[in-house]
DNA sequence: GGTCTATTCTCAGGAGAATAGACCAGGACCCTGT
């Protein structure tokens, strides 16, 4: 009785909200666990009316609603289209770096006097321990966390604050929180469940498959052919497109190349000052560039229904970077191209950027610290020496491994049981030398993906945990004919079942294909066995 | 881990080969100085 009363609420205010006459059944299902004040993890792809799953809830249930999105210019696109409503429940605020202090405060009191329900922050900001005290003044009744995978893919040394995000929300007073993400494998899922410490979450996930890319690779055995076949490819589709490329350098010169060649193309990346990127971003939105090289910097938050085309012009890190970028491809349902062009060589340089590890050293002395006594953590860059970035990069793996926690006001004690000092920085340098070793796989299932002569579709999914019966048809594996249906084929273990191998230890299987079966093990990321060694040598067990 | 470029090396008189070193993605925040 509840549940219908909550489903005919949430449908009339999506009427009069957003003008849509129905929501879709995962929608609605996400929704209520909202309303219901559960947790919630939501993988959906971008332009499903993912962001409505919290701000519809957000907009009935009393009490403010603090949205931790990643990037502000992001956030800026998204305040820009609540307040173009001018509803106030949908009102939109927020604080951060771009804010004056006179800006923040009068954010601070839109929300405090009812007139504003979303304020939005980034995980760095909320970390600042008067900034949580203010936000947590307001007693937000909702937390949702936008671009979710980023917990994954960035915290453990990009931005460290993603992984404290679990601690921050505790520091808001633990209202219920709503994780959204577009693309999160099943590890992934895991993951965020864990880190934003979620209970019992409804966890809604959608199909994945995207009839409407046809997905294209090609190994590359020079740049010369690279080359030829990305021409190919822009004189059959004049439609936009973005092609990313691995370097900064890369997307400065290749956007050159094609101008002269009469593709007139811009560049993209990371290195670009703020406005200038913000200027190729709207202009991009606008049809006013019609190719765009970018780095892996281009793409999050680009809403752009008719790209027609995305081009890799070298192996992503990872199949989950891979599908986040040619998800931007065709979201208006038009037939859209999906090419891949690789070389062996592009390994290295996937190699180089998920190189570097801890200093072992620095990571004793930095527990040895903390066994003295709690500190903050601009005490402690003061008495190590160390820089912001790594500082919190070593916190958060001392933290995995226990020798490490947070305590009252915003510092940073070792737990009762904490290991010695030494055996601290034997176990956080092994812990960074695990995640390097599961990253360095990802890049192993992406070059796998690359090689298959079997359905891409299927491998695809696979590694997502989506298990397909029948080929895609829509790759060119399939259209060469040498994707062979995989009928569900079984082994010895089901899906998604844990194993154990005597060397590798627990794993997950992932799926069979043909005679072979990935598994995910915890201590050496995605393996890749023959079916029928495992059964005749009993390689696994399940655990 | 691979590529690109500048410099040195080599046998012979200028140029190609060998070697060394730099380079390589992703963003927010906060403070300082004009």
């Amino acid at each position: 009785m509840k549940l219908s009363m909550h489903s005919t609420t949430l449908r009339r205010a999506a009427r009069s909200l957003f003008g849509w006459k129905a929501l879709r059944p995962n929608q609605l299902a996400a929704m209520r666990a909202v309303m219901k004040r559960r947790d919630a993890l939501v993988v959906l792809p971008t332009g499903a009316g993912k962001s409505a799953i919290y701000q519809i809830p957000a907009s009935l249930i009393p009490g403010p609603t603090v949205v931790i999105s990643p990037l502000l210019a992001l956030q800026q696109d998204q305040i820009a289209a609540l307040n173009e409503r001018q509803r106030p429940e949908l009102r939109a605020v927020r604080i951060s770096s771009d804010e004056s202090a006179a800006q923040q405060a009068e954010a601070i009191t839109e929300i405090r006097q009812g007139r504003a329900e979303f304020l939005f922050i980034t995980p760095e900001a909320l970390a600042n321990p008067d900034r949580m005290a203010e936000v947590r003044s307001l007693e937000p009744a909702l937390v949702a966390i936008d671009e979710a995978h980023c917990i994954s893919a960035w915290g453990h040394d990009f931005r460290p604050d993603y992984l404290a995000l679990g601690h921050l929300i505790d520091g808001l007073g633990r209202p219920p929180v709503v994780a959204l993400t577009a693309t999160a494998s099943p590890p992934v899922r895991d993951d965020i469940i864990a880190r934003l410490r979620l209970r019992d979450p409804e966890v809604v996930v959608s199909g994945l498959d995207r009839p409407n890319l046809f997905v294209e690779v090609a190994h590359c055995p020079t740049d010369d052919y690279r080359w030829r076949r990305l021409i190919a490819l822009l004189r059959d589709d004049e439609r936009p497109g973005i092609i990313y490329v691995p370097t900064r350098r890369a997307a400065e010169e290749l956007a050159e190349r094609l101008t002269t060649a009469g593709y007139p193309a811009e560049f993209y990346h990371g290195g670009m000052p703020t406005a200038a990127r913000h200027r190729l971003h709207e202009a991009f939105l606008a049809d006013q560039v019609p190719i765009m090289v970018a780095t892996s910097a281009f793409g999050m938050g680009i809403d752009k229904p008719n790209i027609a085309w995305v081009v890799h012009m070298a192996l992503p890190d990872s199949p989950d970077s891979y599908f986040q970028e040619i998800g931007r491809a065709g979201r208006d349902g038009a037939p859209a191209r999906v090419l891949l062009l690789w070389r062996a060589e592009d390994v290295g340089l996937q190699r180089y950027f998920s190189g570097g590890l801890p200093d072992e050293t620095e990571l004793r002395d930095l527990a040895a610290l903390l066994r003295r006594r709690p500190a903050t953590k601009k005490a402690l860059r003061e008495s190590t020496g160390l820089g912001p970035r790594k500082l919190g990069q070593y916190l958060a793996l001392l933290e995995q491994i226990g020798a490490a926690e947070p305590r009252a006001g915003q510092k940073i004690g070792a737990p009762r049981y904490a290991p010695t000092a030494a055996a601290a920085g034997a176990a956080a340098l092994a812990e960074a030398e695990r995640q390097q070793t599961v990253t360095r796989s990802r890049t192993d299932m992406m070059r796998a993906f690359a090689e298959t002569t079997g359905c891409r579709g299927q491998v695809l999914l696979a590694y997502f945990g989506e298990q397909m019966s029948h080929i895609c048809g829509h790759c060119d594996n399939c259209h060469a004919g040498t994707s062979v249906a995989n009928d569900g084929a079984v082994g010895p273990f089901p899906v998604h079942s844990q194993v154990r191998h005597p060397e590798w230890g627990p794993g997950l299987v992932l799926n069979y294909e043909d005679d072979r079966m990935t598994v995910l093990f915890d201590e050496v990321g995605y393996k890749t066995l023959s079916v029928r060694v495992v059964s005749e040598q009993g390689l696994l067990t399940l655990d």
